[in-house]
DNA sequence: GCAATATTCAACCATTAGGTTGAATATGAG
DNA sequence: CTCATATTCAACCTAATGGTTGAATATTGC
């Protein structure tokens, strides 16, 4: 493992975050400052501020300063990384998959089941 | 996109936790009961029960009860949502990694820069 | 030097999260 | 029926989150 387990932990609670996933998502497209990417918000500039501050502590995104500007990059590297966790466990998942199918479509008789009898004797 | 954006909220905010992540991977290798997940952690059966609802509320897990037992089995599948939402984004990051590169060096550049002149003629 | 701009800091507030303990409920076993 | 087991519910506590407003700081432009 490369990543540590809290580095995880700051990763996945940063993109919990609507608006943190959006910006994550459009820095993408290329570097923004701190006022480009709070413009489309309705919430005020300083939160905002928090939300990049959170995303910079998770180290997904990384703040360069040019005067007084604070021009935000995108950091790929958590998400890649948080990409391999996922992926590796796949394998075990197709197992799992399987067994949840043929466990929901019993639920589903079962339910089925239950409201038959809750009009009993309809004939 | 078949995930919904609240959906997304719930599943990364319970992966979040290092305590529910290990569960989801604990039961990777198959189903489980309450009590057997709450064996190895040091906390009260009553705060691995609220994981567990958190994982059940985000749709990771699936709870069946028998008797008085309660089995938990995964349910990969926001997971898989999850990998797909990453792998769709991998084109994107490409260009930012490289842009990244040369930033994080330029800066290290800088940095030795300061360094140097924080000792001044020093021949 | 001074006003405007870009951004953060600080204090505060309401809600949520993660944990505790103690009591309740439901099922199983003798 | 009664006792033990499996699990949740309820109330409570503390710390963290996500937001606010108002003041501070740093930089730029005239």
């Amino acid at each position: 493992m490369i990543q540590t387990e809290t580095a995880f932990d700051a990763t996945l609670a940063a993109l919990a975050d609507p608006t943190r996933r959006a910006i994550v998502q459009r820095l993408g497209g290329g570097d923004l400052r701190v006022t480009e990417i709070a413009k489309p918000y309705a919430m005020s500039l300083n939160a905002v501020s928090k939300h990049i501050r959170v995303l910079e502590n998770a180290r997904l995104i990384h703040r360069r300063r040019v005067g007084r500007e604070h021009i935000l990059s995108l950091d790929p590297r958590p998400l890649e990384a948080l990409g391999r966790w996922i992926a590796d466990q796949k394998p075990v998942w197709a197992a799992r998959l399987q067994a949840l199918d043929a466990l929901l479509q019993a639920e589903d008789q079962a339910e089925d089941a239950v409201k038959t009898e809750e009009q009993p004797h309809a004939r």
